[in-house]
This record gives C-alpha cells, structure tokens and sequence, in this order.
RNA sequence: GGAGAGGUGGCUGAGUGGUCUAAAGCGGUUGAUUCGAAAUCAACUGAGUGCUUCAACAGUACUCCGUGGGUUCAAAUCCCACCCUCUCCGCCA
C-alpha cells in the first residue's frame, strides 16, 4: 500500500506506475475524495477539541457542586452534529483505503521499460538429444508417477496423484531446497497452510486478488497461495530491532491458487496446477540493504538449479509483469526441452514498503530511534512441481528411464533411476 | 462444543462514568558522580492521522486500553456481538 500522501505529491509518477503496469484507476476521483476526507478529518477534530474542553469544565462544576445544566444541553447539539461529520469521515476514510488497498506498488528505477522482460544472466549448457523428447507428462504417466485420472476422481480438474518414485521425488526436493537454504542462513519454518483476512490482506492477496484464493466460509481463513503470506505475517503489527535484520526465513508448504480462466497448451500437466509444492525464501531488511539482499536471495534461489544441473535463464520482469505487490522483480526460468523454451520456476521480488505498511512491520533504528517501515522479500526456492517437471524432460533417455540428479540420490535411498516397476 | 477467569504502553501492573494529563514499578536512552564500572541521583521514554504552503526527529489538535457496534453531554470504565489467551470438562489424530 501507499500512502495517500505520496501519491497526492507525487501524481505523475502514480500515473506512470497505472500506465506502465497496464492498470486503470481513477486518481482524479481518489484525489477529490481525498479533499474530502481531510475536510471531514479537521471539522471532526475542532469538534471533539470542543467536547474535550466542555466535558472537563462539566466535570469541574459537578466536583464543585454546580449545576452544569446549560452546558449539557448546548454539547447535546455539538454531540449531534459531531455524529453526522462522523459517520461521513468513516465512509470517506474506508473509500479512501479501499482505493489505496487496490493501488499497485512503486516501479522500482531498475525495471525495464518497455512491455518484454529482460535477460539478466544464463547459466547451464542446453541438453541435445538425439531421440524425440517426450514431455513431462508422457513421462509421468508411462512411468507410473503421475496420475491425473485418479486426481480428476477424487478432486477435479487441476489436481494430480504422484505415485511412487514419484512422491519420492517431489519429497526428496522439498527436504534438498530446505537444507541447502538452511546453510544459507535461512531460518525453517513450518507455518499454518490457512491464514485469516488480516494476514492475507497484509501480502496483497486481499482485497485485489479475492478470485484466485480458496477461502474457507464457515471460519473466513484462506488457503495459502504461498507461503510467502505466513512468512511475511510472522511479524505483522510488529516494531524489529535495525540490529535484528536482515531477518531470512524458508518454508515449505503446499500452495493452493484457483487459476480462474487459466487453459491451454503452455499450462498443460503439472505446470499449472491448483494444488502445488513450493519451497520460499522471505527477507525483512531496511531499506538501505534491500536490494542487496534481492540479489543475494535470487543467487540463493538459483544455486538450486545448479546443483541440480539445471540450464536457466533470470529475466528483469518489465512493469507489465511484475507482481502487484512488487517493487522490482525477477523470474527464474528453467529450460524445458518438450516446449524449447524457458519456464517460469520461481520469481524473486522486492516488494519495499509496500506489504510492511498494510502489516505495519517496523524496525526502530539505532541513530535517531525513529521508527520506519522495513522492506519485505520473497521468492520461490522453487516451485517443486515445476522442478519435477524439469527433471524429468530434461534427464529422460532414449528408453523412457529418467536419471535422478546425483544431489537427491541420498533422499531418495540412493537411487539412480526413475522406471517403470 | 460447554463452564469459568482474563486481554491496559517494550514488560509487570493500578485504574468501575467527568475534576489529574492511563498511577507506580521494571526495562531503555541521556546526563551527573567515577580512573572506569556497579550502585545512586536527575531528565527523557509508544504508535497513527490531520493541520501549520512542502517535508521534518518542530509546533498543535485528534485518535489508539483485544476488535467492532451501542448507551451518554462525556466511556479503559456501562451494554451487545465477535476474536484471542489461560484453567477445567467433553470430543478427537
């Protein structure tokens, strides 16, 4: 969230940030409104200042045995009046943040104009292959990992069954990211997998994003989408020591995302699924060291790719594509060799200001102990599913075998072959 | 799910309708004292919003005693609903 204040003084960078990120929202509304809200705001205080002064000269005259008669009847109409402003001043002040809750973050000066991501870095070689390469999900169901009908039974549309070396897998790449992230510096956290309205509204998810969370009526909670939103909740309403950050955690959950209108060849299998595995890194830093501490996440992100034997690209996401809630951003892309094309696996965001002040997280620092808004990370370390994906297509051989990265063999007992039983 | 107790500043904790501004203590910061430290003494000590052309670690007003409503001229205090914590009971992996 921004605040109004900025973007009242600063309203052709709020224009550009809409144009850029290809959003429409009435500021010229907002800003009247705005007019409006501090009208109420001041009329309502000289009231209440007035009350203040005349409840005490009541009180007095009571303790001296007065009768305060006169004085009660006039703050009777003062009362009435002060009820009126009020009750507007509220539903100006809600407008007014429910405008501000839609309003996207800043553009950092770092994102590339212009409506295409750009290449930052490559690493890997490009697998060849002298056979025709089967897709992941031909691999999965030949080799009796992936069950999308039994799913389908079960669930819906959207869901999937690992059987087998399969499970193994996607377990053995949880517990390889989390570890190799914990020698990173990363606390672990292992965090509730529903989250309520308050903290759900603190990453952004809420209110902008209602449609694409599953909500649980009865006890109004929210399947996480990430894990992003416990993790950066951990310290909601809270005021950290300067000494105390960067403050880096990783957690692994299931995240659950409705896709609403999401179809197509792109998508096709495990790649976009409304039920996934994720492993996340969240940073809380100041302001001075943030982008730092991007930089440093996003290479911590991709030493899982290396180590796997992975070939990526990291891309700088343009206005366009980058989160809401994100003030400059990265994406990881894996090379899949069924699509010859890199795929997303992670995004790498810094999101400033922007979560920290709907959260109210804080840190004191040490100069002046002032108070100031922290800067709030995230990203994917990775996504599990699509690193599954990965694996398969890109280590499949002619037979159809796939072979385990050397890196997950002592997760997986020591095994060196994902094949048919 | 049922019964009971509770939720007050960074922490402990007093405050059952107004006159005094949420007492007091702890902690913290600064200063005095000291060669230095401890002890002692003194001062200071939260967040948000509006206004002061803009900004502010400046001034001022307002708000904040779990959350949201209500009663009243006036609410931490009275009423209602909800949330959370603790104790006991029930259910349960």
């Amino acid at each position: 969230m921004l605040s109004a204040r900025w973007i009242r003084n600063n309203l052709d960078e709020a224009k550009e940030i809409l144009e850029r990120r290809g959003l429409q929202l009435d500021l010229d509304k907002f800003l009247s409104l705005d007019d409006e809200r501090r009208d109420f705001i001041q009329k309502c205080d000289e009231l209440k200042h007035k009350q203040n002064l005349y409840s005490k000269k009541i009180g007095k005259s009571r303790g001296e045995a007065k009768d305060p008669q006169n004085l009660i009847k006039e703050m009777q109409g003062v009362s009435a009046e002060m009820a009126r402003y009020e009750s507007k001043r509220k539903d100006l002040e809600k407008e007014s943040r429910n405008f501000l809750l839609n309003f996207p973050n800043k553009l950092h000066s770092g994102v590339p104009r212009g409506n295409k991501n750009v290449e930052e870095r490559r690493w890997g070689k490009l697998p060849q292959f002298e056979f025709p390469v089967k897709d992941h999900q031909q691999l999965g169901e030949s080799l009796g990992i992936l069950d999308f009908k039994s799913a389908a039974r079960m669930t819906g549309r959207g869901f999937v069954v690992y059987k087998g070396l399969g499970a193994r897998l996607e377990r053995a790449l949880i517990n390889f990211m989390l570890d190799l992230h914990i020698t990173q510096g990363y606390e672990e956290i292992l965090p509730p997998f529903m989250t309520n309205a308050a903290a759900t509204l603190g990453t952004g998810q809420l209110p902008k994003f209602r449609e694409e969370i599953y909500k649980c009526e009865r006890d109004d909670y929210y399947l996480v989408p990430t894990a992003e939103v416990p993790l950066v909740n951990l310290h909601r309403e809270e005021i950290l020591a300067e000494e105390a950050l960067p403050l880096s955690y990783v957690g692994y959950s299931p995240c659950f995302r409705r896709e609403a209108g999401a179809y197509g060849k792109k998508i096709q299998g495990i790649i976009r699924q409304h039920q996934f595995n994720k492993v996340e890194l969240v940073k809380f830093a100041t302001p001075q060291t943030s982008y730092e501490e991007l930089e440093k996440l996003t290479l911590e992100a991709e030493e899982v790719l290396k180590r796997l034997g992975l070939s990526y690209r990291v891309m700088k996401l343009c206005g366009e594509e980058i989160g809401f809630s994100a003030a400059f951003g990265c994406d990881i892309e894996v090379w899949l060799p069924s699509q010859e094309r890199f795929v997303e696996i992670s995004t790498c965001s810094n999101c400033e200001d922007f979560q920290a002040r709907r959260a109210s997280i804080k840190f004191r620092d040490k100069e002046n102990k002032s108070t100031h808004y922290v800067h709030t990370l995230n990203g994917s370390g990775l996504a599990i599913g699509r690193t599954v994906v990965a694996i398969l297509e890109n280590f499949q051989q002619e037979n159809g075998r796939v072979l385990i990265p050397e890196v997950l063999r002592p997760y997986m007992q020591g095994e060196k072959w994902i094949e048919k039983s």
